[in-house]
RNA sequence: GCACUUGUAGCUCAACUGGAUAGAGCGUCUGACUACGGAUCAGAAGGUUCCAGGUUCAACUCCUGGCAGGUGCACCA
């Protein structure tokens, strides 16, 4: 077991044997901020003590008489206000390290209670190019998908694509009225988008090319064979772009049901909710009104205008007696409770849509009252341009995600050009391609996930500080040690160990200690940046141990103790990397 | 108007259940150097954490009230 694992079980044994009532849950080991006041501390107990009116600083005292780590720790002491320091025993830090070298673990413990988790992310549309808007949501879903997986959880990953809408009615007309088949062999996606906009203008421009349009639409959904049949073909084109990034992105989904799927459940979920009395018909739609259960505020069937309170209803059916995305989400995780009893379903999608999903959310709760699971929207801010405004290219359009990738690759590969022009132009490229993509998900993922950020080239693929390139360049520069150990003719004793005496291989050391604390705050928030920043430091502290901890010029047993460091430090490298969904390279 | 959200160094951003002296990068200034990969490292300067109250042993973090930006608010998803 990790050592600060048992502190923290043995503690809240300690804890218990002093204050028999109290929820030991909240009684948690962290690592200390800063080392001098030790390797890990509880602060939990100035908690219990406020609470109960106790002197802290007596009750840490009574639980440290009842505690006992002295096979773990060096020394205990208690500071400040309360706090409780330990200090871990050498041995103890090194044979924990020692563990991680020979498999054993890697600094993390998989769930006790490991639980089924759907995760809906990246949604993107039939006949539409991806692009910047979709990377977000793409590239935080799976990195949570990776790291819920890594700590042992059962993950689904349903892509939920919008394949079904008012927009079909335009693109079968178009299909059938201005379709260019040579430019649909070519650029499917193109000229889907193109007949798409041409038929939006003249729509409103011509009442009839509108009510044609809705004619097509009808059709559609009544069943017609062959407006049925170019659908299908739009889908399959469009999942054909979709493969190609996600394959470039390395994503993958466990499922893909578009919002189609869900059609045939549309009708049960409006009927049950209006035979339950949580819908009701309003201006001839079918809308479920807030049922006066929380305060007005936080009522999210509530608006205020002009200091009164009005209904600001979830409509589930339009009056022309279509569903709408509401109701679709409704019977989507209707389906999901049936086909997989999930403990958590988890949306990422961006912020503007808060409201809807506390509606949908809401619903569900009057609904389905019994139902035990968890519903949680992972909302994301704006990609920005220079100008502070949504990203855009110079001539306004949006920022396909195809051309974003390509130009990330290229700005890459000019730098490999420069830096390492010994290297053949297919390493080269490789390295382009796993440096210019990690960048992009870098940048996107660095930031906390609710702020809007500004996109830069340069910042993403700048050599210094906090970016993909600086992190994968800490990794190749471990690769490289063992390269000229390999030409060296250099091993690694047999049944050597490590031994931490420098500053900065101990404060490496502990961070690599620390790498589990971040992924469970990671899976615990959905905030993959937590992992961002411990990365950024990992390389810090390796920086400063390689600048001043010689490795292969170290006499026996150092050189072997260090060997197995950056060992060590390459693989949490490598396995933090891979959460955040990035590829690593040997050489830069 | 109401709700959500953001406001931290000149700029871009961090800050782990409320926790110990608020940290990085860029930019500015200074240093290390034929280097286990310099795509590096070290140091300096730079702060009333938007403002005003409150809770607490302890507040960037929680509460109340302002100010400023972003987003959303009935038949689009």
């Amino acid at each position: 077991m990790l050592p600060s694992k048992a502190l923290e079980q043995r503690l809240q044994t300690a804890v218990l044997a002093v204050l028999p009532e109290a929820d030991v849950t909240t009684v948690l080991v962290r690592p200390c901020q800063d080392t001098k006041f030790g390797d890990y501390q509880t602060s939990a107990l100035m908690a219990l003590a406020k609470a109960r009116k106790m002197n802290p600083r007596q009750l840490a005292t009574d639980v440290l008489a009842k505690l006992d780590v002295s096979d773990l720790c060096a020394k205990t002491d208690i500071a400040g206000a309360g706090f409780l320091n330990f200090f871990l025993k050498p041995e103890v830090l090194q044979d924990t390290l020692l563990g991680a070298v020979q498999g054993k673990h890697l600094f993390f413990a998989k769930a006790e209670q490991p639980k089924t988790v759907v995760i809906d992310f990246s949604s993107p549309n039939v006949a539409k190019p991806m692009h910047v808007g979709h990377i977000r949501s793409t590239i935080l879903g799976d990195s949570l998908a990776r790291a819920f997986r890594l700590l042992g959880h059962n993950v689904i990953t349903d892509n939920h694509i919008g394949d079904w809408g008012t927009q079909f009615g335009m693109l079968l007309l178009g299909w059938k009225t201005m379709l260019d088949k040579a430019a649909l062999e070519t650029d499917p996606i193109a000229e889907l988008e193109r007949i798409y906009k041409q038929l939006s203008a003249d729509c409103k421009a011509d009442e009839s090319k509108l009510e044609a349009a809705k004619q097509e639409l009808v059709k559609l959904q009544a069943g017609d064979e062959e407006n049925l049949g170019i659908w299908r073909e739009m889908i399959a084109l469009s999942q054909n772009q979709f493969d190609t990034i996600y394959g470039r992105l390395g994503v993958k989904f466990d499922h893909v049901l578009g919002e189609s799927f869900y059609n045939p459940r549309l009708k049960s979920v409006v009927e049950e909710l209006k035979t339950k009395g949580i819908a009701k018909e309003s201006d001839g739609a079918i809308c479920v009104f807030s049922d006066g259960s929380v305060p007005q505020k936080e009522d999210p069937f509530l608006i205020q205008r002009d200091g009164e309170w009005n209904a600001n209803p979830c409509l589930i059916q339009k009056s022309d007696g279509a569903a709408n995305y509401a109701t679709t989400d409704l019977a989507t995780l209707e389906y999901r409770l049936e086909t997989w009893s999930p403990d958590k379903i988890i949306y990422v999608t961006d912020g503007r849509q808060q409201l809807h999903f506390r509606q949908v959310f809401s619903v569900f709760r009057r609904w389905r009252p019994e139902v035990k699971v968890q519903v949680e929207h992972v909302w994301f801010g704006a990609i920005l341009g220079d100008d502070g405004k949504p990203f855009k290219t110079r001539s306004g359009d949006t920022v396909k995600l195809s051309d974003l990738l390509d130009e990330a690759e290229e700005r890459s590969f000019k730098t490999v050009n420069e830096k390492s022009a010994d290297l053949d132009e297919v390493t080269r490229k490789e390295i382009a391609r796993v440096v210019g993509i990690g960048s992009v998900k870098y940048q996107d993922l660095m930031p906390n996930r609710q702020s809007d950020y500004v996109f830069s080239w340069d910042k993403m693929l700048a050599l210094n500080g906090n970016t993909a390139p600086y992190l994968l360049y800490a990794y190749t520069r471990i690769r490289s040690i063992f390269r000229k150990a390999a030409e060296q003719g250099v091993v690694v004793a047999p049944g050597a160990t490590i031994h931490l005496k420098a500053a900065d291989e101990l404060a490496l050391a502990k961070q690599l200690l620390n790498f589990g604390f971040v992924l469970e705050g990671l899976v615990d928030e959905c905030r993959p940046n937590y992992m961002c920043n411990y990365l950024y430091d990992l390389a810090g502290l390796y920086a400063r141990f390689f600048e001043n901890c010689p490795v292969l010029k170290a006499e026996e047993p150092e050189r072997s103790s260090r060997l197995l460091l950056c060992e060590v430090t390459a693989k949490v490298l490598k396995q933090g990397l891979e959460v955040l969904g990035i590829e690593t390279t040997e050489k830069m």
